[in-house]
DNA sequence: TTGACATATTCCCATAAAGGAATATATTGG
DNA sequence: CCAATATATTCCTTTATGGGAATATGTCAA
């Protein structure tokens, strides 16, 4: 078997750090065509297109045609599997430093 | 060029279900061995072996030899990026939600 | 219709992933 | 040293990636 492909689900999509460029390019504002993307990113046209094309089949960005271009935005509930697994060890992360704190605080 | 590393980041080590079903398996509890791993999940020893040593290398595990066994702990750190990340656009989304709540508000 | 602009798709290539099976390495006890 | 236990590594195969270059598709304006 070979890796999951990168539009099997929001983890594999993200993993390419472009894509994630993107996202957090979108995230700034409601709306982007794609050239905008292009220009800020300093990528390559198809090379935008074509993670658009993964962000899109893995509902991370929605998009509507108007006239020649095209817009994009993030769909940010489709993030929130990420955010949520990440979220569980940021708790225990948290823990650790308490414990950590209680320690530091204890010897002082 | 291919698909960038899975040692690259912890990006691209979390994309594997298998690997975060073993990193959620080693936050329960603070040291584990690699035995207990594949009979928790139900993987193959080599296959864990084999995830276990991409999340050694990214950071996201570290481990020490007691005797036969080599334990395994999560390195609640090496997460923090990723959470970062996502938690940057649970601000965006937790915006978007006030913003449905007050037009529904309004209508009501 | 034609041409210019905007975006998407296709083809090719080098690269590496993950699972399975087999085997190597390390450690302890006798 | 040998056998048994616990992990790690290697080899093989299938599959998909992402970039580059070229080209196709779609849309507007005159």
């Amino acid at each position: 078997m070979a890796r999951a492909a990168t539009t099997s689900d929001a983890f594999n999509a993200v993993a390419e750090p472009r894509r994630r460029e993107i996202l957090n390019f979108l995230a700034l504002d409601a709306e982007r065509a794609v050239g905008e993307i292009v220009e800020a990113l300093g990528m390559e046209q198809p090379s935008v297109s074509k993670h658009l094309r993964v962000l899109l089949e893995v509902g991370l960005v929605n998009s509507r045609r108007v006239g020649r271009k095209v817009l994009y935005r993030v769909n940010l509930q489709a993030i929130r599997p990420l955010w949520e697994w990440t979220a569980t060890f940021e708790k225990y992360w948290r823990h650790q430093l308490v414990k950590v704190k209680e320690r530091a605080e204890g010897e002082g």
